[in-house]
DNA sequence: ATATTTGCAAAAGCTTTGCAGAGCA
DNA sequence: TGCTCTGCAAAGCTTTTGCAAATAT
């Protein structure tokens, strides 16, 4: 992996989604940063997302059907996403464990579905010898 | 809503989503349909994608960053994706009612993490009166 | 019969990449 | 100084769209 270097454009982007909760897309945030580094590109903007989603030090969300969003809070949380304006809010403490509590006392709105996508080691990569390599 | 009309090609695209747990892209559902209906185009194929996602009769879900893919399991389920090899594999049963017995038993393999995304209507989209509308 | 759906090709939109110069360590 | 990172522009991919012909009902 590369060398890292803290540059002014890498600080700004993460100050900016540590502060906020918004969920932006690459765009969103090149136009927020853009007015403290006016002649930042997009394409900075780009390589540093991924760069700092590749190092967890953001996560990827998937809002729209077309492009990326990210998520700068660096505590564990989950998402609701309204079905009639697609906002997406953050949903904090543990979904799992409170559940019930969660949808009926509407903290967000009104849950009406759910989906969960669990990740780890699947049972063939875990094989002793594996090879395993992502699919394109 | 426009009226709906059966076409081989729906039929074709239907019956392969239904039939498989791979969870394809539009471009692989092309290349196994094509083989039935050889002329079939790329565009009918996102067509009849977006039509099915409308009515709820498939799922979209996010497994890589640059593309939709398609779910054509018609009971209620959840995944699990292996962060090694990319793959997503279903897991049949209520998540937050057997999480620990799922995570424990390693059915899928390895669970290290998860997340959750509740959808409903939000706190302002319940206001009577309220006219918010998706945003781009 | 006729309005929807398809195929084709082109366009659109998000994201990535090559390269020369700028800037961090 | 040396090597990474940036900005710019172009390219790459996935997805959408216009339009005339085909087709379901």
């Amino acid at each position: 992996m590369k060398i890292e270097r803290l540059t002014n454009q890498k600080k700004a982007i993460l100050d900016y989604l540590r502060s906020t909760s918004v969920h932006p897309d690459a765009y969103e945030v090149y136009n927020v940063v853009k007015k403290k580094l006016p002649q930042i590109s997009l394409a900075t903007v780009y390589r540093n997302l991924d760069n700092m989603v590749e190092k967890s030090l953001i996560k990827e969300i998937r809002i729209k059907h077309d492009r990326s969003n990210y998520d700068g809070m660096d505590y564990r949380h989950n998402h609701f996403q309204c079905t009639k304006c697609d906002r997406v809010f953050n949903i904090d403490g543990d979904v799992l464990l409170n559940f019930e509590k969660i949808s009926e006392s509407e903290v967000v709105g009104l849950v009406e579905d759910y989906s969960v996508m669990l990740s780890g080691i699947c049972v063939n990569c875990k094989k002793p010898g594996s090879r395993n390599s992502k699919r394109n």
